[in-house]
DNA sequence: CATATACGGTACTGAGCAGTTCCGGATATG
DNA sequence: CATATCCGGAACTGCTCAGTACCGTATATG
């Protein structure tokens, strides 16, 4: 109507406008989620730390499942991109040179907020979606790119199951993680590659 | 004091005095637990389920907390014993006879139940002692009898790393369930064995 | 049959938190 | 400098739920 026209028309006064903050809110709403779950996350924590108001956070975000879900859907957007993935010319190469200290901790955190809200997916599709989008998907590409490199050059066969394998390495760091609560270190991810991926598509270690 | 002998003289009035709906309860709660998960879940909800008194309930258990943690740590009394396994005479025969729908069914339940308590896992010391007693260890025991007779007949290499590869199965059943929630069916769990597992210890399907 | 006891059920208390409202101050615009 | 706009913060509301208190009843004992 003619309000919303005039409103367009002539908006701009006052402080900025634009959600400037939002990208820092979410990230301290995921750091507040990683730390204490879904349940035991309250607006108020994240307002604080944040140093914003709750009504500033309302503002933007209807409740706090949509806090959530926007926070976790936000994860997806910092991937590395294809162009940045190694390229060794080797399967087990290209495995192991994932394997750095800032990829580890980035999927630590990643398994952290996965466990803050875990119990939320069974019952709910969106964050069950918006989980599955950020947080399973990603690794499971990166993976799937090095099997495919792997069967066009000819290093292993081409009938093998790609999804399942691109699924081997994630869930056994999610396993760890979450369930047995052990650290994932260097030495962990290699004995996945050597002693369980590689023998799964027919190669050895050496 | 006097009090107290006395009543340990002549306790034996009124109702039963022991406490024969304990496991009954417990279930219950394994039930709501698995459903609505540790935060969704209400002592309301378990107390009427049970057709028992919110009361009844406190004057067993002294938490919320106590009630799940006994819960949990009730799981791992019904566990098959080690006559009752399988014992084909071959890794592959020992792995592929657990695959039945009453084991699923329960592996299933296990891990809903996990679900629900994951996110205190990591904050609850005792919490996360239950879980790994109740949920991963009982799992990992039986693959380890499997791959020790293995060993033990020579069927498989001696040096192997049988703690890791004890994890393999639960960590993709895990996962399936708890981050991709796709069902597990025998087919998953076939291919389990023969594309994976059986690859990680040297050896081929047929 | 009398009685002590535990149970199921209901009502209550208090705390914690999602979500709302309001206000004083900061800030960019003109 | 005046003003329109948004923000941080604090106070408030309403609801849910853990935990408690109490009561009428069922039941095993003697």
């Amino acid at each position: 109507m003619a309000q919303i026209e005039q409103a367009a028309v002539k908006p701009r006064l006052g402080r900025k406008r634009d959600h400037t903050r939002d990208p820092e809110i979410l990230e301290v709403a995921l750091d507040v989620l990683a730390e204490t779950g879904y349940d035991g996350m309250t607006i108020e924590m994240v307002a604080t730390r944040a140093k914003a108001g709750k009504a500033t956070l309302y503002r933007r975000w209807h409740s706090k499942s949509d806090l959530v879900l926007d926070a976790v859907a936000c994860m997806k957007g910092r991937e590395l991109d294809v162009d940045s993935l190694p390229d060794t010319g080797t399967l087990r190469g290209d495995l192991v040179a994932m394997i750095k200290p800032p990829s580890i901790r980035d999927s630590e955190r990643k398994l952290k907020v996965m466990a803050g809200i875990v119990s939320m997916i069974a019952r709910n599709p969106e964050m069950a979606a918006a989980a599955h989008e950020a947080l399973v998907e990603p690794r499971a590409a990166v993976n799937r790119i090095f099997f495919r490199r792997a069967i066009d050059r000819g290093e292993i066969r081409a009938d093998i199951d790609v999804e399942k394998l691109c699924m081997i390495g994630p869930a056994l760091v999610a396993y760890r993680v979450l369930l047995l609560r052990k650290p994932v270190d260097r030495e962990f991810l290699l004995s996945n590659i050597d002693e369980v991926i590689l023998p799964a598509v027919g190669l050895r270690a050496a």
